[in-house]
DNA sequence: CGGGAGCGTTCGGTAAACTGAACGGTACGT
DNA sequence: ACGTACCGTTCAGTTTACCGAACGCTCCCG
């Protein structure tokens, strides 16, 4: 047997539930919050959360109106973070004068308030952070320069060695996680 | 007062129940076939469709299911069809060797077993039919060669004179209508 | 002209979605 | 330490979504 407390609850469900708490935490609501701005009772969001519910449109719609989001956003599965990792291996190097570039990233900051912050990161030994959410259309890039560290959004981190390059949307968690030794990282965020 | 009967059903609901019966009719299922297909009882369909009813997720999970569409396309908005008019007076013609042509429609029959069929109709006065959807991804082109028509899907028909072309999805039901005159149109299925 | 088969709608009964209130747990200011 | 304020979960009660069965209807075949 796999599970004795509950009668299986299905898929969708289990979706919603996700999808419902992702969408809270990004914007920054607690669970009361969201009660009181949409008319729904604590309670029901609780059990929707948790995934032993089965809400009504009704209620669907009210809570996608809440979160400023389409249904579909509720209920279907999240497109998977694209992340595209460069590995230093691979790296296409171009010595010059001495001294040897590696194009890593090019964004073109055109009208709007697009932004590109770079900064040097020393992170201690043994130290895991979950990030939150950074406001929507941000990305972050890495390049470690010294060490190791496991980074990456929450369910698509990954490993990375020294000259491996990570580039991930950061608008939903994010962890930064170092092993038994200290690492230097080049940090880029990307505000869009 | 507005309406005494029912309690003003939300606007979701309608969206639903106008999608649900769109999606059933267009799969030429009766309202009990698909109760028999979904294990969702005839009473709860009528009620979801006559917008009466506040399904859950799970019922609706299993609509979506059967019909083969996911949830947004029940619940969302269907986005207008695109319609493109090309006005005979607009029109760009290529006169040679004493013929004059003019380009209508170009379609690249690729891999698949895409198809293009040219059918000359010639209408009798008075005369307006429903069409029932053609199969999934087939297009109508029409081109009116003499009198007045009225065609296009059911919301978007649109009267058309001598010389205009129009081409729309005809997976959803469509209307060829003609006025106090015959007309002659020259008609373009597209299958994809 | 029956009558049988299909349709979509309407009607009580039951299971369950939703509510409001109470609960234990953590964080913070006095 | 204690009270306060908030969090998210749990519980009994009410509302209602869903079901099965009956209904009226149209169509078609004997």
């Amino acid at each position: 047997m796999v599970d004795h407390a509950s009668t299986e609850r299905p898929v969708v469900q289990q979706l919603l539930a996700a999808n419902l708490r992702r969408l809270r935490i990004a914007r920054h609501l607690s669970l009361s919050e969201l009660a009181r701005g949409t008319a729904i009772s604590k309670a029901t969001l609780s059990s929707i959360e948790s995934g032993n519910s089965n809400p009504t449109v009704e209620t669907l719609d009210a809570l996608a109106g809440a979160l400023r989001v389409g249904l579909a956003e509720l209920l279907e599965q999240p497109p998977l973070p694209q992340v595209r990792v460069q590995r230093a291996a691979q790296a296409r190097r171009q010595a010059r004068d001495g001294t040897s570039t590696r194009p890593l990233e090019r964004f073109v900051a055109s009208a709007a308030g697009e932004a590109i912050t770079l900064t040097e990161l020393e992170l201690a030994a043994g130290d895991r952070r979950e990030h939150a959410p950074l406001p929507p259309g941000t990305r972050l890039g890495l390049f470690v320069i010294e060490g190791r560290l496991i980074a990456g959004p929450d369910e698509s981190s990954t490993e990375l060695s020294p000259g491996d390059y990570i580039t991930f949307p950061a608008d939903t968690p994010y962890v930064l996680e170092t092993g038994r030794r200290p690492a230097r990282v080049l940090l880029a965020e990307l505000t869009s």
